[in-house]
DNA sequence: TGTGAAATTCAATGGGT
DNA sequence: ACCCATTGAATTTCACA
């Protein structure tokens, strides 16, 4: 996987389409070879199926970190939210009830990077303290949640009508 | 939405495919029906890209609620963890370092759901304990994680060559 | 609102550079 | 890795139930 790859697949997670035209428009790679790299990151894995999922343990964004972050903020919620927001690496963050304030999912490349997030975290002012746990192993980190979910339960609880 | 939208949406999600020929063989909905469904749902907001990204909001799985599960087993984690992955809802399970066993993540319709959701753990017999956290906001929960990122430090992290 | 058939646009493929 | 020509699939339109 080199540069340009990566600049492929980020641009798929921009622009929210696989559609080779508007990918060489943002891309300026041509047509053809946006094609031949996106068969071969098929075939290698990191691109799982037809929506574009991404492998993230393939692409190489396998290690993922759960942080609990307690803060002390004025102001809403979602304007210090933004500070967390703004770290790099952070899929998701809840604003919580209960013991903690927010909770952050982030995928990283490594131990160096959780370092550095925890660091980010730090860093933010309203942060009294954070909670940081290693995930070891990934039973499911599901992209497409209906798949947990059976048809039934699904036509009883949504459908209308 | 009604049942056809729910059945179109969980065919789009358990064959990782938008593909309208694929979706009508395992729903025998019509191929112009399945563009036509597709397009309201569009508009709904529903479906947000070209992607096939679904807006839980907007589905109506809108409660997130994270687990944290204590458990005492034998054998292997993952033999316990196929306990965690039966139950409904469970979208994201991670077995982990550190106090917590496994956190999961789970999307729901309501309360209600959550009731039950909790139900369910506790009825797992190597469950001891658990401890649940209530999403009052969802800052984010990204379907594509490489948008917490810049093309630089992708680039950086991971280009080879 | 849903469906089928025809016309058009767009994506995928394969040979050649 | 790239371009071009061909094939094939998806999308739009519209007439009609």
């Amino acid at each position: 996987m080199d540069e340009r790859d990566v600049t492929l697949l980020k641009a798929i997670s921009d622009l929210e389409t696989g559609s080779p035209e508007k990918l060489h428009e943002e891309t300026d790679i041509p047509v053809s070879t946006i094609h031949y790299r996106l068969n071969n990151l098929r075939e290698a894995g990191v691109i799982e199926n037809d929506l574009y999922d991404i492998d993230l343990e393939e692409f190489g964004l396998g290690v993922t970190v759960v942080v609990e972050v307690f803060a002390d903020y004025t102001g809403s919620y979602r304007d210090f939210g933004e500070k967390i927001l703004d770290i790099e690496g952070v899929t998701q963050a809840y604003f919580t009830m209960g013991e903690t304030d927010f909770i952050v999912v982030a995928h990283l490349t490594g131990r160096e990077m959780v370092e550095r997030l925890i660091g980010d975290f730090e860093r933010i002012e309203e942060v009294d303290r954070t909670n940081s746990t290693f995930v070891i192993s990934t039973l499911r980190d599901s992209h497409r949640v209906l798949q947990s979910y059976s048809l039934d339960t699904l036509v009883d609880e949504l459908a209308e009508d």
